[in-house]
DNA sequence: AATGAATGAGAATTCATTCAT
DNA sequence: TATGAATGAATTCTCATTCAT
């Protein structure tokens, strides 16, 4: 009984954590029940974590590295946003469904209400997809295929929302009744999703006709 | 002591209930602080609303009645979808600007925790925007403006989205740090966010280049 | 609107008064609830009662009032205790059908928990029918129809035991639940019991000391 | 502080319980007053008891596990009702004296706001009393000391309610004071009270003097 | 005099956290 | 070191009573 928590333990309570969390909430989780579904004491839990709040970002923690761990499979040889674009999407829709529990909790991350707190976790969180999707566009912006008056970063951003939204539509409950608001009271099928967020990014990031003419007319 | 609730007294309730939700999430407002605050009785509290769940949603139909008043100001007759979005995001950026508390109580209403109001709640808020924003683009289609491929539903969804996110990251805190991190550590200016996102939305909606070369090579 | 209570609205509101006692019990009973039933406002039900003690026993005056109303109709005549008996009992036996909350009511009052308070209205309540039963047994052993060896007073206050506990054996759940438990399941008759009653308090006052010495003498 | 909840405490905290039911009612009754009275936390009391209504029912089961245990010293062997009820009417007496709570608790079953217990109780209780007294009965009219007219069930039902009521006129307040008014205004002794109520019981149990000379006139 | 909205003390219950074992 | 029982602050909600109208 005495033993210490093997790393297999530790990590099957951040499983629960996770769960828990993702399925009521920070505030209604318990952590008596965390620690019953992890088969531990609530001793040991906070042997390891100091209080709730630093439990809760440890699950984060786990749950953001699993993502970005999915995301590392993007060919980064990738230049062009249609394509780079196209695996995201497919990771993400994959990891959505494979993994709802850690987009619930990503979604939990935002209501974060401590301005200290949440800039560190979304520079922690944030960081690496913001500077490569920043670069993506840039490297395409120099090879013409991502109009040039577009603000790299900004640009990212919007790209950023579209995906998280994507992943949000696809887990949490609230997101989930607004995707079918707009789709006449059906998820839409995850192919066709796919297909029409890529020309929405495509066209977004190319010049549009206008600016064709417009240019061409110059 | 033993003063008559006015209508204004009322206004202050909700105002009131808005902040702390705002502030402090569902869970974890305090019925007791809100009346504080509002200078009533938890007592009258009562008398008015049935429990702290009603309370909050008199507090969320308060929020977004506002939003709604402020989004009637967009002037209908616009056929455009550029024009349009332009006076929505003025909007919004102005109306996120004035009413950082409503924006913070709609992000709440996304939460897990609040799922038992999900569906009811989104269809009594987002159900507007969501025919609106299908029209828009539907008779855009008709005229030319936006490319006929795109499903105007879905399209609609990726702009509320777009639209969602810049309210959020204007007043929720994990957003607002998201935010800098994709514009070099600091909030993005109103008026360049606008102008982007306009340049974004525009292009996404009309045809592509590709498509305009193949259309140009018929 | 702003007219005196008339006698009726006040012996409405005493009747509103037992129905939600006897339903609830004086803790549960709501005086907002009364005054509803009533169709009077809870203001005026303070200014006639100065509080919700003073209410109930209000009521509970109306209600034992109505009870001896109920025995006046008793002939007084009669001198045997048996006799005397069998009418006492078939009036409490139609009171408690016609008038159930009253009797409910009644138990109520044996709950009250406090001596100077108990003290008031058990005589108030319970001085006449003593005096009444003590004296009829007093008369019957003057003419040799109870033993002489009874102490009248006790044999009395054993006498309305067992009608009290009639009574709320009809009326008060635990005690017709007890009742039951005694009848294999269920409620015996009315006629039955009040024979079987007869016969216990008939033999109970007659066999008198000397068939006793009777036995002894053998 | 974090004192270990000892057996002796639990039963403590039990007592604790019983006379705040017993003072001041089930729903006047406070937990945080019982749990401090025992010297507990008002979070063990829910560790062990789900709520109020389960630890009122612990409290009524410690209490009338206590009065089975007092009534298991009669002496079986009895066949005679007048012997067995002497031995009975000993105990209760005694027990009364000493167990004043356990017998307001008892009346305070018998409340109406308790009726949600009323059947399970009444069955828990009261069955085994009903089956001995019934049973002590039947074999007293096989023996032929009690008169073979009378309906065990029913006179045992009788017998039952003159030790009920002896037992609340010891403990409390209305039925004392009831006692009183039937007895010049004090208490009667208790061997006065037993001898009194032994000698109603015998004289009712058996035949009656007319029943006697009804059958030595034919 | 009647009204009923407003008051606020009080009660049950929960659960993060502590610490004796 | 691990355990999980014990702690008690905090929260929601109720309702007898008051008093401005």
């Amino acid at each position: 009984m005495y033993e210490k928590l093997t790393e297999a333990k530790l990590a099957e309570t951040l499983e629960a954590g996770i769960h828990e969390f993702a399925e009521r909430g920070v505030e209604k989780a318990s952590m008596a029940s965390i620690a019953g579904k992890a088969g531990i004491s609530v001793g040991v839990l906070y042997k390891y974590y100091s209080d709730k709040d630093s439990f809760f970002l440890a699950c984060v923690r786990r749950s953001v590295g699993r993502l970005e761990e999915a995301l590392k499979e993007v060919l980064v040889r990738e230049d062009k946003v249609s394509g780079y674009a196209d695996q995201v999407i497919r990771i993400l829709q994959r990891h959505a469904a494979e993994h709802r529990d850690d987009i619930r909790m990503y979604h939990e991350i935002t209501s974060i209400r401590n301005s200290r707190f949440a800039a560190e976790l979304a520079e922690e969180i944030e960081k690496i997809t913001a500077g490569l999707y920043t670069d993506i566009i840039r490297k395409a912006q120099k090879n013409g295929t991502v109009r040039e008056d577009m603000d790299p970063g900004i640009a990212a951003f919007f790209f950023d929302n579209l995906l998280m939204m994507l992943q949000f539509g696809l887990c949490c409950d609230y997101y989930r009744e607004r995707w079918k608001l707009y789709c006449g009271g059906k998820l839409p099928e995850n192919d066709m999703v796919r297909e029409q967020l890529l020309m929405f990014l495509e066209s977004a990031f190319t010049f549009s006709r206008e600016d064709v003419s417009h240019e061409g007319g110059k």
